[in-house]
RNA sequence: GGCCACGUGGCGGAGUGGUUACGCAGAGGUCUGCAAAACCUCGUACCCCGGUUCAAUUCCGGGCGUGGCCUCCA
């Protein structure tokens, strides 16, 4: 069965065929480790993750190449580090480690590979050399600029001409600039700011050339995927493509370019100034949305349930959803055995442009057969442990930060409602019911006994 | 202002030129001390206006709305 991929670059879906099916290459934009990740930084992780495994279960786990970027140069940083008046790599390396545990606890596996800027610059200076040598790029008061002129193709994956650029341009534009479009490769720094020698001088590199450098250290000229958020798709991306293309004399640097969609919340853009901004640490450990705290597999579940090109809204009642689902699967999967083998029609939604909500229904099915058929429990486990949204958690996991989760308490309170059963003082039973319903405990009276839950 | 995406039943959310997506919530039933769980049954949705077509939610055009990029913000 065939994968199916929405590549950015034609505009439609197209049947994927890797360059190397014994090494799969996919390349994501990853953070700018200056601040807690958001959860708008989530969405690529986690859609990101779920093709990794995709490509991982098709063409074998040794044939596929993961790389996510760490950007740990970029003013931003400069600024925070300045601001918090601590040095630029414990910033950095602080906020990486931390978008790792985010990353983990989301439930996504780690990339293959996890390059630096600051550990690739000889390849961006190399990089660079070689735009300024095959005449894609200038030097102009000590900073290097890509000229756009230079590339008769820019503009093709976000769909652009030079003129609507032109036209729609409201940025002053710097003096040193041949054309309002050109961008900088490199740019000087002062003795405050990092920098590395160059052929130009101290200075840094600017935004894009990285990932360039990057994706031909590491997946080499031409890769399979390329991905991360439509909000990168330009400059960004199409940044990427006019550097990489013009140092490899117009290879293609990727194949397929997927873009997942933006993120609101409640309706909203999430920006500082509504107030709505929530990170994914705030999320996993604090009770800013929704008074409490989630579960990582709450998220990713939550994350899923809409597809990835489409916009997604990020409310309380989405992840109320996802966390009644994951109580009721765990209840009954926590302990019981799992299938060998994908379910394929499950495989079949994953395979048609990564079709997480077509999957979720399989979902569903096959946890409405569980009840008449192990096969389908042993196989709705297998599911969702390749999806990495549960990897045999008790269900009391899932109901992290619930405020009453005493169960010697819950047990002892069942026992005393179960001996007023037997007196048939049914007021009695009920009241201790209710009790339990106000720490959100249902209980059922099944033919071997009594057994509780945690409910949303 | 320019370019682009999206708009499906109470909510979430796939998909399709003519046939039930699916889930949550809700209604009724079986079961139960009463419940819960489980099982059975139920909703006839596709922003508006034109056009193409035997037939459009699905294609085309226009409008409205929301959002993105163009500008530091993902």
């Amino acid at each position: 069965m065939a994968l199916t991929i929405y590549n950015t670059l034609a505009r439609e879906k197209q049947l994927f065929t890797p360059i190397d099916p014994k090494n799969v290459r996919m390349y994501v934009c990853g953070p700018t480790v200056y601040d807690y990740a958001h959860i708008g930084n989530a969405r690529p992780v986690i859609v990101f993750d779920v093709l990794f495994r995709l490509l991982r279960h098709i063409y074998g786990e040794e044939h596929v190449t993961y790389v996510r970027n760490i950007t740990d140069v970029e003013d931003k940083i400069i600024a925070r580090a300045v601001e918090r008046k601590v040095s630029i790599r414990d910033l950095t390396e602080g906020t990486a480690k931390i978008y790792q545990e985010d990353a983990l606890a989301l439930g996504c596996l780690a990339p293959t590979l996890e390059p630096r800027v600051t550990e690739t610059m000889p390849e961006i200076v190399a990089m660079i050399e070689r735009l300024v040598a095959n005449n894609h790029a200038y030097v102009a008061e000590g900073h290097v600029l890509f000229h756009v002129p230079s590339d008769p193709d820019y503009g093709k994956l976000s769909r652009r001409s030079l003129d609507e650029m032109i036209a729609g341009a409201r940025v002053e534009v710097a003096p040193y600039k041949k054309n309002p479009q050109d961008f900088i490769l490199w740019k000087p720094s002062d003795e405050n700011q990092p920098g590395w020698n160059s052929p130009w001088g101290w200075g840094r590199p600017g935004w894009h050339i990285e990932c360039s450098a990057m994706g031909e250290k590491h997946l080499g000229e031409a890769f399979d995927i390329h991905g991360g958020g439509i909000d990168l798709q330009f400059p960004h991306h199409e940044n990427e493509i006019a550097q990489s293309e013009g140092a490899h004399h117009g290879k293609p640097l990727a194949n397929y370019w997927m873009h997942n969609g933006f993120l609101q919340v409640e309706g909203e853009k999430m920006s500082k100034s509504l107030g709505n901004f929530i990170t994914i640490r705030e999320l996993l450990a604090e009770k800013k949305f929704g008074g409490q705290q989630w579960h990582g597999k709450v998220l990713k579940l939550a994350m899923l349930s809409t597809h990835y090109r489409q916009p997604i809204d990020w409310t309380v009642d989405r992840l109320v959803q996802a966390r009644s689902m994951l109580l009721d699967w765990s209840r009954v999967l926590h302990g019981a055995p799992q299938s060998d083998d994908l379910h394929n029609e499950l495989l079949g939604a994953l395979r048609d442009d990564l079709n997480t909500p077509g999957a979720l229904a399989v979902l569903h099915g096959l946890w409405k057969g569980s009840h008449l058929s192990i096969n389908d429990l042993r196989s709705l486990k297998r599911a969702l442990n390749f999806l990495g949204v549960y990897e045999d958690e008790k269900q009391v996991d899932f109901a992290v930060g619930y405020e009453v989760l005493d169960v010697s308490k819950i047990e002892n309170l069942i026992a005393e409602r179960n001996a007023a059963r037997k007196a048939k003082n049914f007021a009695e039973a009920d009241r201790i019911r209710d009790e339990l319903s106000t720490m959100k405990i249902a209980i059922e009276d099944g033919p071997s006994g009594t057994t509780w839950k945690v409910v949303s």
